[in-house]
DNA sequence: TTTGGTTCGATAATGATTTTCAGTAAGGAG
DNA sequence: CTCCTTACTGAAAATCATTATCGAACCAAA
């Protein structure tokens, strides 16, 4: 059967993608490895990044520019509130909302309801907009 | 100065997404409108549409397989609410919501909060999941 | 109909992500 | 420890949605 096999790429990349506190896109996240001296390709950052999300280590994240950003995740059910101008997140829960969505949703005759919810806004590290 | 002109073809696109009940991607609509005989350039769609969108009449939604989706939409404030299977569209507002999630976002020190709220789910016409 | 702009649209360019595919290396078996 | 099997790697090519180019078409008006 297929079993996944421990790389020091992979490794690398958790890491890398452990530090920030932050969403970061897999380019960003290449090329920083690269320059600071570790020689992987971008396939197998984006590989890398890709299984993460799948196992749920990570949460994925596309923008309106269409490029896809990675941040290490919690396991639990959560929401992100995102600085636009550094990207720093901070997950959050809101209780009470979950119930309140899906009763909406029931009521238009939605089943299998699932969400997404993100807000945005400009961190106290970065001044004016 | 700088002003906008009406073509057919502007018309033309508004029509064919008036006609539709969810969100549909500047391909598909630009596929299916020269399928239906009507013949104007894939750019000119795209143009229509982010024209659409800067003047309010339209709502534009990236999905996280990077194609972006659009939807003739109310003035107002609103959510989407969107069946996965068939892409049939409901607006809703969350009354007090608002409130809430800029107090959250406040309260982690971020200014100028804006959110991205959507639902998905299947609605009743689209059977099973 | 000439003028001065705006819009069209075929095509080339962009840019993120994926696929290809041959070479590399985990890690279990012996 | 050594040998296999097979997942993993990564450079380069392929995709794909979207954007930029730029000459032709078009419109209103002088």
């Amino acid at each position: 059967m297929t079993q996944k096999r421990s790389t020091w790429q992979k490794v690398a990349v958790r890491e890398e993608l452990g530090e920030r506190t932050g969403f970061v896109s897999a380019q960003q996240l290449h090329a920083e490895m690269v320059a600071a001296g570790q020689k992987l390709g971008l396939t197998t950052v984006y590989r890398a990044l890709t299984d993460m999300v799948e196992s749920g280590e990570a949460d994925a994240l596309t923008g309106s520019d269409g490029e896809t950003r990675y941040r290490i995740c919690g396991l639990e059910h959560h929401h992100h509130l995102i600085c636009n101008v550094c990207g720093k997140t901070v997950e959050f829960e809101l209780p009470g909302f979950e119930a309140a969505t899906k009763a909406l949703a029931l009521s238009h005759g939605f089943q299998e309801v699932s969400h997404s919810i993100e807000l945005f806004g400009t961190c106290s590290d970065c001044p004016r907009g």
